[in-house]
DNA sequence: TATAAACCCGACTAAAATAGTCAAGTATCA
DNA sequence: TGATACTTGACTATTTTAGTCGGGTTTATA
């Protein structure tokens, strides 16, 4: 189990861009830089999370991206469904009415995989783009 | 985000094993039918198993796997541990004595994904084989 | 108004991981 | 001695990931 560097490249792009958007929009080359993830990958990832609304893009020279709401507002969940960093623990929910195996029942550890889910969206719930930059300026080595 | 199979075979076969084993050592033939796995595969898993005795290995005709232990001494940390099914959410780790991006402090996000393998960690250090086969005959559908 | 900085978009691809398969054994019971 | 079951290691197809590439369009500013 692991997560994806989409999921994580996501996160640390935004925080990157939650600290510096104070008054400009901040470009995606200087958070490439920044942060070392790869001018083309960000593209993809920002072209995502514009259509979910979390980022605007303002175009043209000096142009970039800015958060659409207040950092405080945005949560880790809405960054990973966004960039479609899920949580997935189980194949069976897919076949349509079967249980997991092809049975009529749910599969020995259905009802675990389900809790898991739920533990770490929890967390993810729980946290928002503030919190996360708020801890780091905190204890930066 | 996702579990892979092989850790989610792990468990379920045996917790399978679990509920059979009061007497006679189980076949992965009997448990590969049950579980819909193939017994190729599950061949593999059970070697990882056997190796951090899990489960213990009864040869020739009538031979099978019984557990090594009680049920509720397994949890499914040992489980994951054993098929190499890791909860892996930063590369940081891994460059020796440098940060995270090559420079010399920790990336903006690392204290998160820090955070996140313990909450997760937390999960399975919880839970074990008898909690598991109790959840679920309990609520059977 | 030309130019450069930046966003925008879709197609393509190399590498890695996953989820197996296959073949050739060895041990044990009946 | 045959059948059942474990043992081992090599091989492979498929899928996913993590990008790259090549073409745009928009807009500030010189």
């Amino acid at each position: 189990m692991k997560l994806t560097s989409k999921g994580r490249y996501a996160v640390m792009a935004l925080a990157d861009l939650a600290r510096f958007d104070n008054l400009n929009p901040v470009s995606l080359r200087d958070i490439s830089l920044r942060q070392g993830i790869s001018l083309d990958y960000l593209e993809q990832i920002f072209s995502k999370l514009r259509k979910k609304e979390i980022v605007q893009s303002v175009r043209g020279t000096q142009g970039g991206y800015i958060l659409s709401k207040k950092a405080k507002d945005i949560k880790l969940t809405n960054i990973f469904d966004a960039v479609d960093e899920k949580v997935k623990t189980v194949q069976c929910k897919k076949e349509s009415k079967k249980g997991c195996n092809g049975k009529s029942t749910k599969c020995i550890t259905h009802n675990l995989w389900d809790e898991l889910e739920n533990h770490i969206n929890h967390f993810f719930e729980e946290k928002n783009l503030e919190d996360l930059i708020k801890e780091n300026t905190e204890r930066r080595i």
